[in-house]
DNA sequence: GGCTCTAACTTTGTCGGACAAAGGGACAGC
DNA sequence: GCTGTCCCTTTGTCCGACAAAGTTAGAGCC
C-alpha cells in the first residue's frame, strides 16, 4: 500500500539556476516587459542575497537563451529573444546528429511551399517592396557566389516574413541555416546556376504580387529541385549535414 | 575614397566567451565527441590559463545551449543537445513575441500533413507498434483531459518520427509544444473531444499501416480542424498565445 | 579472493574580497 | 554650446577559501 503523499518533492536545484529561473519566470509572465532593465549585478546580489559569481552564472544562462541582454554600455535588460540566435543552435543541432542532405530537402520543401503559400495570401506592398529590392541587389552580384548566396538566403527569409506567419517563419530557419552555404558551392559550380537562381527569385515575385498561388508553388518546386540537381552533382543526398558548415552558421550567430 | 583595408576587425570577446567558443568549437569540428569528458574545471583552468569563475561562466553558456551537460556525478562531457530542450527555447520566443493561435494553426496544418505524409512512406514496424501502444494508452485516459492531451502531444511527436526527417520532426516541435496546452482545455470544454481524439488518432494509424497517403493527410486535417473548432468555442483564433501557457513548456523543459 | 566499510582525496557550488578597464555623469574652462 | 577632466559605478577577471557530495583507495571481514 503508497504512502500517502505528505510532502512534496523538494526543489534542489543550484543557486544560479534558480537565479535564473526567477528571473526567466518574471519575463515570459510580463512582470519584466522586454527592454526593462534588470538592475545591475550589484542589484541583484542584494535582491536574491546570494554572491555576485553565483548572480553572473545566472545572467549566462539567461544570456545565452536571449532572454535577456546587455546594451552598449554593457547594462542588463530584458529583450524579446531574436530567432536568429535560437535558430542558429537549432542548425548545430542538426549538425551534430549527422541529418542527411535529403531530410534538409524534404523538410525544406514543404517548409519553403508553405511559405510561398502565405506570402501570395498575405504579402504586403511593403514586402512586395523588400523582395524586389533583394532581386535587384542579386542581379547586381550575380557572378559572385558567396554574395549571392547570401541574397538568396536573405530573399527566402523575406519571403517567410511576407507570409505574415511567425511560427513558419521561425520553424523554417534551422533548415534554411544549412542550406545557406551549400547555395554556395552549387553557384561556383554550376555555369547556369547563377542565372537560373535569380529568374526563379523573379518569377516568384511575380507570382506573388498577382497572387497567383499556382505559379508561386511551381516556381518554388522549381527553385528547389535546382538546387537539389546541383547538389547532386557534387554529392550524394544521403550525404550528412558536414561539420565544416557549421562554421558559416558559428559565424552569422555572432553577427 | 576608402581606405585600404591595412587591419582586420581584432576579435575583443571576454575570456569566458572566448573559453565557450573553444570548446564549442572542438565539439561541432567533431574533435571532441559526444559523450567524451571535457574534464574538471581545474583542467580547463590549467588549459585556458585563466580563473575558475571564468571557467565557469563559459561552462554556463555552453550547458545551457545543450551542448555540454553534466553526468550523475557532475562531471562534464559533450552531448548530443536533445531537441526538445531547444525547442522548448523557441516556444518561449513565440509567446513572447505573442504569435496568435491562427500562425499556430496554420503553420501546424503545414507541418503535420508533412509529418504524416512522411510516416506513411516512411514508417517502421516499431513506430507502428510505438503508435499502437499510444494508442492504446490513450483510450485508457480517455476521461482524463490532462492524461489525454499528453497522450495526444506524444502520438504527433511519434508521427513526426515515423517520417524519419530529424528536420521535420524538430521544425514542428516548438509549435506542437504551444498546442498541448489548449488541447486539455479543449477536451475538458467539448463533451465529444476525447472519444474524437481517439478515433482521429486510430484513423491515422490506419492509413500509415495501409500506406494510404490520401486518408492520412485527410484524417490529419479533420483532427486539426476538429481542434480550430473546440479552439473557437473558448477564444477567438487571433488572440496570441497566453504568457501562462508557458509555464506548461517551463515546466516539461527541467524534465 | 571477494566483499563491505571507512578514511582520504577530488570536484563542485558558493562565498568574500580585490582590482583594472571602461562607461557615465558632473563640473570647470573655453 | 562644446570640450576636456575628474570621480564614481559597473563589469570582467582574479585570488583564496570552505562545505557538501562524489570518488578512490585501502583496511578489515567473510
Amino acid at each position: 500500500m503508497p504512502i500517502s503523499p505528505l510532502f512534496r518533492p523538494i526543489d534542489v536545484a543550484p543557486a544560479y539556476q534558480k537565479v535564473a529561473d526567477a528571473i526567466e519566470r518574471e519575463i515570459v509572465n510580463g512582470r519584466i516587459k522586454p527592454g526593462d532593465p534588470i538592475g545591475t549585478e550589484h542589484d541583484l546580489v542584494r535582491q536574491f542575497g546570494v554572491n555576485r559569481s553565483t548572480i553572473r552564472e545566472g545572467i549566462r544562462v539567461l544570456e545565452e537563451g536571449g532572454l535577456i541582454s546587455r546594451d552598449s554600455s554593457r547594462r542588463l535588460h530584458a529583450c524579446l529573444p531574436r530567432y536568429s540566435k535560437l535558430t542558429s543552435r537549432l542548425s548545430r543541432a542538426l549538425v551534430l546528429h549527422e541529418v542527411t542532405f535529403r531530410e534538409l530537402y524534404e523538410a525544406s520543401m514543404t517548409l519553403e511551399v508553405a511559405s510561398i503559400e502565405g506570402a501570395v495570401e498575405q504579402a504586403s506592398e511593403e514586402n512586395l517592396a523588400e523582395l524586389t529590392d533583394n532581386l535587384a541587389r542579386s542581379e547586381a552580384v550575380v557572378g559572385d557566389p558567396a554574395m549571392l548566396a547570401e541574397c538568396d538566403a536573405e530573399f527566402h527569409v523575406l519571403v517567410a516574413k511576407a507570409s505574415q506567419n511567425r511560427v513558419l517563419q521561425l520553424a523554417r530557419e534551422p533548415a534554411a541555416q544549412l542550406f545557406y552555404p551549400t547555395t554556395e558551392m552549387i553557384v561556383t559550380g554550376v555555369a547556369e546556376g547563377g542565372p537560373r537562381l535569380v529568374a526563379a527569385h523573379r518569377h516568384l515575385i511575380d507570382a506573388i504580387r498577382r497572387r497567383d498561388r499556382e505559379a508561386g508553388v511551381l516556381w518554388t518546386r522549381r527553385h528547389l529541385q535546382d538546387w537539389r540537381r546541383g547538389f547532386e552533382k557534387i554529392a550524394s543526398l544521403d550525404r550528412s549535414v558536414e561539420h565544416m558548415y557549421m562554421e558559416h552558421a558559428q559565424a552569422a550567430r555572432r553577427r
